[in-house]
DNA sequence: CCTATTTAAGACATTGATGTCCTAATTATA
DNA sequence: TATAATTAGGACATCAATGTCTTAAATAGG
């Protein structure tokens, strides 16, 4: 039961890992996948769609690496997510089912609707400050 | 963003086929798979989980077919769902770290287990009897 | 008993997500 | 300017989920 798929769990844990950082320099791929133990070029082309997206900024060359696009808090989980998996996230029918709307609900729709939902509204009110505030007053982990 | 898998999506829905049809005898495969337009072998192997895991009661030769091993008020939707992809469903980090838990949790942590729970909830509590009801009398669809 | 029908089960194929490798372009620093 | 470090991007490989095919076993009905 993956909610998310796994080039969208690497986008998060990345983007968290730079927004916890101390500093404001910028953070390396390497360094990211080194720490977090993800792999180096598939972790750089998650991030390269994320930069694409405008919500990195991504700079070549020695003492290069990655920084946010825009203050932590104008961040959110659900634009990370679709800017590496796409907008129907949140859309689909729980069934799998072509169209997912009122017009013609499958069986679960009155009740996987409003789940959903919730899920949705998490995703969308959720900050990179927020999360990355908590993370370093608890020390959170971002890696197994 | 697929909570289930389509297996898991198949399956469901050949339980609903099921228990939403008017008569007791059983369900050929092959009607199943027809109406609801998935491949017959793929649906085959699924059902024989469901079947093994003692949810369907499966009877061969001529005239034969599958039905419900037991009243449908009992059958939840967790029965099906974990018949099809284990248990580990609603126990994983949203993050894919290994070892979910209040001891070492992820920044997500506490947000991603109370949406989890009522998910897990949601699918323990519904019986495969209330969504074949409504099913019926909504006339709700099981197919595009 | 024979035949058509149907589930059981394993082998194999296809596909999309995930992961690896190589080269080019860019930049700080010596 | 030369070198090392770093992102950009494409080609290719691997893997797990999904889908297809074939044969065997069981059963109802003529
Ligand atoms: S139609 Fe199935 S969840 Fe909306
Ligand atoms: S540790 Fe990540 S959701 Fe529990």
């Amino acid at each position: 039961m993956a909610l998310i798929s796994k080039s969208s769990e690497y986008g998060l844990r990345a983007a968290l890992y730079i927004a916890a950082r101390p500093d404001e320099a910028h953070v390396s791929v390497r360094e990211m996948s080194a720490q977090m133990d993800i792999s180096f070029h598939f972790l750089t082309k998650i991030l390269q769609r994320m930069t694409r997206a405008g919500l990195l900024a991504s700079t070549r060359g020695a003492k290069g690496g990655l920084a946010l696009a825009k203050p932590a808090a104008k961040i959110t989980l659900l634009d990370i997510v679709r800017s590496v998996e796409g907008d129907d996230l949140f859309r689909e029918c729980i069934l799998g089912l072509a169209g997912c709307g009122e017009k013609r609900p499958c069986p679960l729709h009155r009740y996987w609707g409003k789940e959903r939902a919730r899920l949705e509204k998490l995703f969308r009110k959720m900050t990179l400050a927020r999360l990355a505030r908590e993370t370093a007053r608890d020390g959170l982990r971002l890696a197994d």
